[in-house]
RNA sequence: GGGGGAAUACCAGAGUGGCCAAAUGGGGCAGACUGUAAAUCUGCUGACGUACGUCUUCGGUGGUUCGAAUCCAUCUUCCCCCA
């Protein structure tokens, strides 16, 4: 994997650069669909590529090691065959999980003891095999298995935490250097920086990741729980510590803003279940501000989805007909909201490119975010 | 013609003397959702008021009772059985 930065903006940190992996080009800033199970719910890959232009997609080690398992993973030839995916992949590591299925789990400094959501079987993941099993799965880039705690957690606990984070992180570089790719494309680590809403330990941690000498710098455990101007703070602290020749990822962030925010910050990467879930739950990110299709108001508004949108669901359908899908239940509607909200992110981050590398990006983030906070 | 049963909020349907403005579903309306245990979850849904509350409701009318959706009489409508 390489990163080449092309351009830095003069008024703020934010950059436009390219990935380039073994599965193709990335020009950052970069929005991520999530794929959980090698599938971005209710979006056909034709699509993620064609209407959306989605350059790289998650997938995560949790749900395919349960679920379908490493033997079917290994005998399909990783993952990219198994699910046609022939762009870049990244896959999170399974830490995220073990932060949200809090209730079953047991952290250890082994690893974490966790039940199977699916079928309550036990299962242990630690930094060793858990970078084998994405070894397994073949994604271009890799995630360290880290920790991530709560957005309100204390200090000590936090500072705990970390330490157990770092220590972790330094066998999934042990593991990783003592295993091979297995389909014979590369595959890059990113070490994930924690350290919760306190400046110090996010400095730390900013600045013990780097002795890894990784090909990019994941920032974790942000927009779980905090304020948004704490994690936009945090952002600032860590990025200002990275190293500039290497892509950054801000893990799970978040709202259009968000990210419009994180960019400015230096952000590179990000991914976010919120255009597919918030779509299937009848809400559209629009560049003229937010749309509940479910409203009243739409009964009877025949005009199109997003008359600014870019995949062919804007257009070929009306907001009074996804509404009514939308009411009907119908799976439908999660599959037009989702590829529009896809691709109104992916559209979103291009445009913060253009401007970025056309030195407008401050006055157009200015512009944006007004609109993109309205509610229709 | 005779006998039996039923009428409850937008719909279905509990309740059968006070704890009932009335369970529960559905429908409707609104909100939430940030490295996906989520095609999920939450709130509201007689009127007026932020709210304690006040007022009008359980087919119609008239009674009994301190008090009625609940008991009595009668009318209306619907369903079932017999002829």
């Amino acid at each position: 994997m390489k990163f080449s930065l092309q351009h830095t903006a003069a008024a703020s940190a934010a950059r436009a650069g390219v990935i380039t992996t073994d599965h193709g080009e990335i020009q950052t800033p970069v929005f991520m669909p999530v794929g959980t199970a090698a599938t971005v719910k209710g979006i056909f890959h034709r699509d993620l590529k064609q209407e959306a232009d989605a350059t790289i997609i998650l997938a995560n080690t949790y749900h395919l090691y349960l679920r379908p398992g490493m033997e079917t993973i290994a005998a399909a030839g990783g993952v990219h065959r198994f699910s046609s995916w022939d762009r870049p992949m990244l896959t999170d590591s399974g830490g995220f999980q073990v932060f949200s299925l809090a209730g079953v789990r047991k952290l250890s400094e082994e690893g974490c003891r966790f039940s199977s959501h699916i079928d309550g079987s036990k299962h242990l993941f630690t930094p060793e095999n858990v970078i084998d099993t994405q070894r397994t799965i073949g994604a271009d880039i890799m995630m360290a298995f880290d920790e991530c705690p709560p957005g309100d957690a204390p200090r000590d606990y936090a500072a705990k935490s970390l330490e157990l984070t770092h220590r972790w992180l330094a066998r999934c570089f042990e593991q990783y250097a003592r295993t091979q790719p297995h389909y014979g494309h590369a595959q890059a680590l990113f070490p994930i920086v924690q350290g919760c809403t306190y400046p110090d330990l996010r400095e730390k941690s900013a600045r013990f990741v780097q002795q890894f000498g990784a090909e990019g710098y994941a920032i974790g455990g942000l927009a779980v729980g905090e304020p948004a101007e704490v994690m936009y703070e945090m952002i600032g602290v860590v990025n200002a510590i990275l190293p500039e020749d290497k892509p950054r990822y801000l893990m799970g962030v978040g709202t259009p803003v968000n990210i419009l925010e994180a960019i400015e910050r230096g952000v590179d990467m990000f991914d976010c279940v919120m255009p597919t879930r918030n779509g299937r739950n009848g809400m559209l990110f629009t560049s003229q501000g937010v749309v509940n299709i479910r409203n009243e108001k739409w009964k009877n508004d025949f005009s199109p989805i997003d008359p600014d949108g870019t995949a062919f669901v804007d257009h070929v359908y009306t907001r009074a007909y996804l509404r009514h899908l939308a009411i009907s239940g119908e799976m439908m509607a999660a599959q037009i909201a989702s590829l529009h909200n896809v691709a109104f992110y992916i559209w979103l981050v291009g445009e913060a490119r253009k401007h970025i590398l056309a030195d407008t990006f401050a006055a157009w983030k200015e512009e944006m975010t007004v609109k993109l906070m309205r509610r229709l």
